[in-house]
DNA sequence: TTGTAAGCGTTATCAC
DNA sequence: GTGATAACGCTTACAA
């Protein structure tokens, strides 16, 4: 039987009156503001470790009760619908914070159009921003505001895409690369016997999404590792084009070249397309892994053509964003760097957990 | 490109002027703490509603600095390695919420022996604590505890076990019926040619685990639902005793009345058990599914033997219980009924995620 | 029935 | 360099 440690916080009132000094020497040392005597300095800090003086967070928040302006530069839901769950899980931080006076602007961009995505973010000056949330899905443009950013001294949090240059505050996502690994483990478990799995890479600039790269190589190194290139081949597919009938155009000629085919890893959220085809023509016996939990691809979780999806906890990518700058700012915490969100196997059977309402 | 609402919090004194009274009586409005003039409380009222009043969390439990005692009766880990991830989790949110005067006594019992529990909550003198966590594992012995706590109006909150009698402030945890139905697909899917599966109920009171019957059933209905009964047979096991060698010896004998099994599914946190015999007798073929992060299981998930885990999130289980006291006690905010947390489905390749320091 | 004022722990602004 | 003191928004004695 264990108890909690009964003893009251201890303030900065219980070191200034340890130390014979006032609180504003306490704060002033507490904070580096300087203009205190070096023999003083290290008295209290000495007794501030000794009593293990934790600032009281609380009070802080209360007392600092600024507004902080955060901008959250997101691509737009309607032009691709995975960006609705990140701007989703940044409403919802926003709602949270909204009491500590967070107050966050969206600026929305074309995500497939990095011209759109300089636009927009030159719109945005960050002398009126006090954070900034981004997805840089285009590396170079990036690199740019990055470096005024960091200038200007304007933390950001990246997610979706991880861009360490310029040392953001935080980066928060996914691991591609183990992802296509879980992928290759998911296909080989549910079809042992021999055959070819399909990578494919639907609707994207594969040179600019040095993501979906990783993605294939996790795959292959699946069979690679566990020494089943011989039985299990991996035939890496991009499909040009970014409509249904595109896709199922090359599809057919892709399986009818290879009738041994057995599985098909989509590498982006376009997995729905490949299902259309497959229960359309009621092909049998091809297993079907894709992304993320949009609509068009739950419809086909739910029939049973999608065998899984891995889920990337889009949301709270956008709420542990939103948070962790909040964490900064309001409450001065100190951020660990990278945040893996984890990869999540989503099968019909598991879903409704992963798509409430306050996940 | 849309704005955060930027206009000031509304605050006790904006309605106090508005309705021409003292922020006194505002605040025994908003707390129907009575002797007020019903003119007056529906003025109040209407104000605050009109300007949307939130009150500011933060200054109330500045304010309150209240220290509030929580009981956590938990199973002893050191019996159950199980447990020892819900403990971790209380003490990690008692961690983060003992600035808010939060402070946890742990209650241990044997999750083998329903006497240790009724005689370690016996020690817990409920009107000394202002909150109750419980994993309510032996049924019957519960209840009477439930009705006390009731009566004295100390809120508890259950995990791991429902028990809707006498209204818990709230329950988190699994839904064991689904789990079992994902077991069922996840086998399915790796084994789709004719076969009988295994369900194995291992170290346990079967007839006073209705959990592990929910869990059986889900697995059943999962191939009634999908009308496969008639190519894949389900045959369900209780294994007497907790050794190894006694699951073994059964296990041999099961094997060699059926030897088309070409799955286990182990509804308790002893899949190692089945596995330790699998791997030593080098049985291939047989995909084998249970439950938990423990650190035997992860053993044989690593090495392979173990295909999946359903994981519960026994943490977070802890951590949320005491969050919802917390909520409750602290900030007043209301909790929902019922947390049902994800079925987390885990395999070698995503394991990663989910043992992370932070989850 | 209502109003006033002290105080929660921290920060920030003064005056010394 | 240092110490007093007023705020932040809310609760709660206590006074009126």
């Amino acid at each position: 039987m264990k108890t909690g440690n009964a003893d009251r916080m201890v303030r900065i009132k219980d070191i200034a009156e340890k130390a014979k000094v006032s609180t504003g020497t306490v704060d002033r040392v507490l904070h580096d503001r300087g203009r205190v005597a070096d023999d003083v300095r290290l008295r209290v800090l000495k007794i501030a470790k000794e009593l293990n003086y934790k600032p009281n967070l609380l009070a802080r928040a209360l007392v600092k009760n600024k507004s902080f302006r955060l901008a959250a530069l997101i691509p737009d839901p309607s032009i691709d619908g995975y960006w609705q769950s990140p701007k989703d899980g940044v409403e919802k931080a926003e709602g949270e914070l909204k009491q500590y006076g967070i107050m966050v602007t969206q600026f929305i961009f074309d995500p497939f159009d990095a011209n759109s995505f300089s636009k927009t973010a030159d719109t945005l000056d960050a002398t009126k921003f006090d954070g900034i949330l981004i997805a840089p899905i285009f590396y170079r443009q990036s690199l740019g505001y990055f470096r005024q950013w960091k200038q200007k001294g304007v933390p950001f949090v990246l997610f979706n895409t991880h861009i360490p240059d310029y040392e953001p505050l935080m980066y928060i996502g996914q691991d591609s690369y183990q992802s296509g690994f879980l992928a290759g483990k998911l296909l080989h478990y549910g079809s042992k016997e021999k055959g070819t799995f399909v990578v494919a890479h639907i609707g994207e600039d594969i040179q600019n999404s040095s993501h979906l790269l990783h993605k294939e190589q996790g795959f292959k190194d699946y069979f690679f590792q566990h020494h089943l290139e011989k039985e299990h081949q991996v035939l890496p597919i991009d499909f040009q084009g970014n409509s249904s009938a595109a896709v199922a155009g090359q599809l057919e000629e892709v399986l009818q070249k290879n009738p041994q085919v057995k599985g098909i890893f989509v590498t982006t959220s376009k997995a729905n397309m490949i299902a259309e085809y497959l229960h359309r023509k009621k092909v049998e016996g091809i297993c079907l892994i894709g992304y993320d939990l949009i609509e068009k691809n739950l419809h086909y979780l739910e029939n049973g053509t999608i065998d899984f999806l891995i889920n990337q906890n889009p949301k709270g990518q956008g709420y542990y964003g939103i948070y962790a700058l909040a964490d900064h700012l309001v409450f001065q915490k100190k951020n660990q760097p990278i945040k893996y969100l984890p990869l999540d196997i989503i099968t019909k059977e598991n879903l409704q957990y992963y798509i409430d309402a306050d996940n």
